[in-house]
Formats: C-alpha cells, sequence, structure tokens
DNA sequence: TCTTTTTTGATTATTTTTGTTCAAATGTAA
DNA sequence: TTACATTTGAACAAAAATAATCAAAAAAGA
C-alpha cells in the first residue's frame, strides 16, 4: 500500500465522512497508525484537509485557485530554493510573498509559522488559509490570468504596510540591467514591495539569471538576498555587481 | 470517538432540536458527562452554542462558518432571496457584495453576468472566479472564522470606490432600531458599502426582521431596497418607518 | 549487482484527552 | 427561606494520541 493510494482513500472517505479517525483508517488500510499520522500531517501541510487531535476533518477552503495541477517546471529545483528561503523566515516576521510558481512554492513550508503574510497571490493566500499564518490579502482588481491582483490599487495598499522581508519572483536578473520584467503591471507590484520591505529577497531559478527582460525596474542594489538552486559563474557577476548581496544556493 | 465527532454529533442534535442535555448526549455517545461537559464549554467559547445549566441551546446570532453544511435550514429561503435579487443586476452594473451566508448564495446567478463585484468575501470570490464577472477583492487582515476581510483597510478600500449597487447583509433590521449587527466589526464594512453605492439592496430572511442586535450601525432610511422570502405584517412596520422602503418578497 | 535513499514500523517519552472523586455552586420545591 | 437534588469545577489518575528516535524493509539509482 503506497502512499498515493492510501491518500486516495482518506481523501475519499473524507468526501463522504466529514471527520475520519486515525486507528479506523489504520485499521482499515492494514498499516500502522504512525503511517496514517504522517499522511494526514503530509496532506494537513498540503491543505487538503485539517488535522485534529486522534484525526481530521475536511478543509472547507479547497484552494479552488491554485498552481497545482499546472505542471510546474523546474519543480525540484524551485522545492530547493523555496526550503532554503524558509529558513530565512523566523517566528513573529510580517513578509510579502509576491505573485508565481517559485515564491508559491514556499507556502508548503511555512503553514506551521506564526507569522503574517501579505500577498496579492490568489494561489498563495489558498494555500496558507486555515494555517498557522495571519493572512492579509492585498486588494484591487483580480486578474484571471496570473491569479493575483495587481495596479494602483495594489501599490498603494502595500504602500500603507512596512514589513521585514520581502519574497520576490522577477522574470530576469542580471549584473548589468538589474531586475527586469515582461510586464511593467506585474514590477509594480514587486517594486512596491522592495521599497516596503527591510529585506528584499530574491526567489530565481538558475536560468532567470543573467536574462534581461524587456522592462527593467530595479538595480541590483535594491536586492539584499537571492536564493537560487545552483553555483555558477553568472554568480559571481552579479557579486561583482553589487557587492552587498547575499547569495544562498543548493550545496 | 474523538472530539471531532462528538462536535458534530452535537451541533447537528442542535439544529433539530433547540436544547440539548449533557447526560443524554454523555448516554448517546458512550462518553462520561464531564467530557460532554468539555465539549460544550469548548463550542461555547467558539460562540457554536450557547451553554446552560445542565446542557447548551442553539447560538442564533451566530456568524456562519460553512455556508455549505450550516444554511441548510433557510437554504429555499436564501434561494428565493438571491434570484430575485439577481434580476435587479443589469449588463454593466458594479456592484459591492458583503459577505454572508445569504448573499453569497446570490453567486449562483450572476455567473454569467458581464459585470464588476467587488467583495470582501472569499466564498463569493471563488464562487466568481472563472466566470464572466470581473472581479475586484477588497484588501486587508483576512478572518479565518467570517472567511472575510475586514477592518480599517477594508473600509479605506470601498471608500476608494463608488457603485451602482450594493448587496448588503446583517443580523437585524428594525423598524425602530434600523440595521443592527452582532460585531461592529462586520458591520463597518457594510456601512462603508452602503455610503459608497446609489442604490442599497438588503437581502434578509424573515426571521431577521424586526430582530435587533447589540450594535446599530444604520438608520432604516439609508436603505433603499430590502429583499425577503415571504410576506407579513412586519414588512408594514418597516414600510411605515421607510416610507422611500422597496420591498421584495416572494409572490 | 550493490549502494543510497525513502518509507515504514517498533519503542520510548511526552503531551493531550478522558475519567473519577469530591467539595462547592446552582437550581428546585416545599 | 430551608432542604434536597443536581450540576459543576478542581485535582488527580488513567488512558489515548503524539513526537522523537532508531532500525528494518522497500524502492530507486548507480
Amino acid at each position: 500500500m503506497i502512499y498515493e493510494l492510501r491518500k486516495k482513500a482518506i481523501l475519499s472517505s473524507l468526501t463522504s465522512q466529514e471527520v475520519v479517525d486515525v486507528i479506523d483508517i489504520a485499521k482499515e488500510l492494514n498499516v500502522s497508525p504512525i503511517t496514517i499520522r504522517r499522511d494526514l500531517d503530509r496532506l494537513a501541510a498540503e491543505g487538503l484537509l485539517k488535522r485534529t487531535h486522534g484525526g481530521a476533518t475536511k478543509n472547507d477552503n479547497y484552494p479552488i485557485i491554485s498552481f497545482e495541477g499546472k505542471s510546474i517546471e523546474n519543480k525540484e529545483a524551485k522545492k530547493h530554493i523555496c526550503q532554503l528561503a524558509a529558513t530565512l523566515i523566523e517566528v513573529g516576521d510580517s513578509v510579502f510573498i509576491d505573485c508565481g510558481s517559485t515564491t508559491f512554492g514556499l507556502c508548503q513550508f511555512i503553514r506551521e509559522k506564526k507569522i503574517t503574510v501579505i500577498t496579492n497571490s490568489l494561489p498563495v493566500f489558498n494555500a496558507l488559509v486555515g494555517s498557522e499564518v495571519s493572512l492579509n490579502i492585498i486588494g484591487g482588481a483580480y486578474d484571471n490570468k496570473r491569479m493575483a491582483i495587481h495596479g494602483e490599487m495594489a501599490v498603494d495598499h502595500i504602500n500603507k504596510y512596512f514589513v521585514n522581508k520581502a519574497f520576490l519572483g522577477v522574470d530576469g536578473i542580471s549584473a548589468e540591467y538589474g531586475l527586469t520584467s515582461n510586464s511593467e503591471y506585474e514590477s509594480s507590484v514587486t517594486k512596491a514591495m522592495m521599497e516596503n520591505s527591510q529585506e528584499t529577497i530574491l526567489l530565481s531559478d538558475d536560468n532567470k539569471i543573467e536574462k534581461r527582460c524587456y522592462y527593467s525596474f530595479a538595480p541590483l542594489n535594491l536586492l539584499d538576498v537571492l536564493i537560487t538552486n545552483k553555483n555558477s559563474k553568472k554568480l559571481n557577476k552579479l557579486k561583482d555587481a553589487s557587492p552587498a548581496l547575499e547569495i544562498y544556493h543548493k550545496a
């Protein structure tokens, strides 16, 4: 009996049952209770159910809007980046989380943290509903394609807050052209987050490094930390261009 | 028998019963009375019921949590109200939709309409994602229990917009005390919506009419339209108190 | 094939929940 | 009011669930 099968069984009984019991499932599926507990914890971390003492309950707020299901490219790379990024978050922090599939990956690692997250991304929001995190959603017109809020209203909203850390996504970062984007609409939010955060942290997989997109919206020196998936010479160029920039990558 | 199961059993017997008895539940669920007392205390602390000597009673003034599970009793009434309300919406309208299970019911009837909806309710938002409706979400701190955004930030956001119609929910409406609420927090959003809309439309089932809750936040004459499920003498009292008020109800 | 990694289960200590007892508080009826 | 029965809350004991640790089994890579 592999995990995927148990997952299916657990979730299917939750569609008809509302509440499940660890011991019951364990007997039913012929595995030990500890295995079921681990399964439930895992499913709870994914936001698919709510863990309770002795079992689990349905999660009403099932994410309609999510990156899940869409095949995310560089899934492994993003996971590493996000695991690293999550270690930078401490209890009591207030953080911005930008929209994008990379920053979305952060959610699974921070559900148990007592922090405040301010985001314009509906997938991020949904992934954190029902977790320990205090949520604040940036208001404004919803863009169905980007699954996020952008525009003037969003920027105004961001300007009213000041946080410890901003976790950002861009389309390109280069020593020469700084942070670049394919959309000035999206980048206005990213920039506003940078301006209202003590520390700015960019999550970027390797293939965005030393890439230039059409709109350049911020110089490199506004960035404090870069987290990426692998070491390369390109990183040295960035470091030369912005000596204060801290760079983390997978060992 | 884990807590969640007992919780479900207790609350479900309260939907049909009005009053429950500690000893009876204890016998029925095969646990000791002290366990049931602790359960009831816990549920009372969450606001899901009212503790009494020897048992517990329903809590009517309860901010609906799960729209799907809880609002079965008035389901038909709400459906009629919402069908009526939907006919008031025309192509090109911009509307506020307040949070609450009644206003939530509107969504199913407006998905095909080319309008703009501004809401602080996540269930409303989610129900309209992917529809013809242009969505605008009101920003601010998310309240997990109410599944909505309230507070100063939300009010500021609303004040930046002006719409044709506002579809509102309250906890009580009466000729003498006007619109009343169990939460000044929630009502501040309702009031802001009223102030920034050309036409204010209240969706209220019959049992909220001529009911007074603890916080009175708006006089009756600020209301343009009331939509409810059945005719009654109570409606005449409202009409007398506010002659300009249009009242719609099921034929 | 043989590592290496991942998953699972057993064991233990710890935490949470539940039950028992009993004194105090509350409700009821004369 | 008083007397009586019932309900409650506190303190402690028992039981159940959980977390942490480690070893065995299974799966995946080399």
